[in-house]
DNA sequence: CAAACTTTTGCAACCAAGTTGCATGAAAAA
DNA sequence: TTTTTCATGCAACTTGGTTGCAAAAGTTTG
């Protein structure tokens, strides 16, 4: 097993999941993208594994805070790494920027989602910023 | 006709889309809800009409700019009726929250999207900010 | 090590949300 | 009224994703 599989392996013992093959190939491809993919992307980078066995480890990676879930309009859901090194949910608060043009989703890392007040009683866990528009290579582009 | 229909009637009228008696009822439907709603919902308050018709209505009052459409992270888009009169896509931004208990998903209409800078380039033409957690009624009643 | 057990996987079948093709019916234009 | 355009309901389809199940892989125990 090459350098980076191990990485990826500690990375998914600890997050309390048991680092099968399968696995360590989705963490991989989801951090190469570098971007929110959507399962359908997966399956077309993980063409030896199933759909179904993909959506698993989504799941399963979800519930261990490794990935985190937003939807941005397209009508996939999608992942993405969570790179905080701790496992709450509330972080990696970025704004996300969904392209009309390409159809794909961008994290803006630099830019953190700015707060707001609830009403009373209110209590918030997740928050999602999601920008759609035009992104800066398809604008340049055509 | 009563006042009400002419209501919808006119307020379809406004946004250059022809009011069929269909299209009063959706519209009607989605005023009545007071909250983003779902097709589905849609449905079970509109027992006369197709799940298509409707779908077709909620596409075209969306190209009118007389609704906007949402995700909330449950699996159903939701549509809520633009209350700003000008039609454009950039108003009607308030904060919206998603309730994990309930699954419903409220408007905050006195709390507006704070904006943020985009990186150069990038072109924004709408925003959505979703809050999910659990609302006041979830809170208090357990 | 082997036997027993647990977990993971691939496949196919299924499910839910939503859209589309098409024939019919209603409305508007001529 | 006749013609033409538009809207609707129904059924079939598409898409994104999940589930049941048997086989394969991995763990544990003797």
């Amino acid at each position: 097993m090459n350098s980076h599989k191990k990485e990826y392996l500690l990375l998914l013992d600890d997050h309390g999941i048991r680092p099968t093959a399968n696995r360590i190939l989705v963490a991989e491809a989801l951090d190469r993208a570098g971007r929110p993919v959507s399962l359908l992307e997966l399956e077309d980078a993980l063409l030896t594994m199933d759909k179904s066995s993909i959506s698993r480890c989504l799941s399963l990676f979800r519930e261990h805070h490794l990935v985190h879930s937003l939807e941005d309009g397209s009508d996939a859901v999608r992942y993405e790494l969570c790179h905080s090194r701790s496992h709450h949910e509330n972080d990696d608060q970025h704004v996300h920027f969904y392209c009309e043009k390409c159809h794909r989703t961008f994290c803006l890392h630099d830019t953190p989602i700015p707060s707001v007040e609830l009403p009373d009683d209110y209590v918030a866990l997740s928050v999602n910023y999601m920008v759609k528009g035009i992104c800066a290579a398809c604008k340049n582009k055509k």
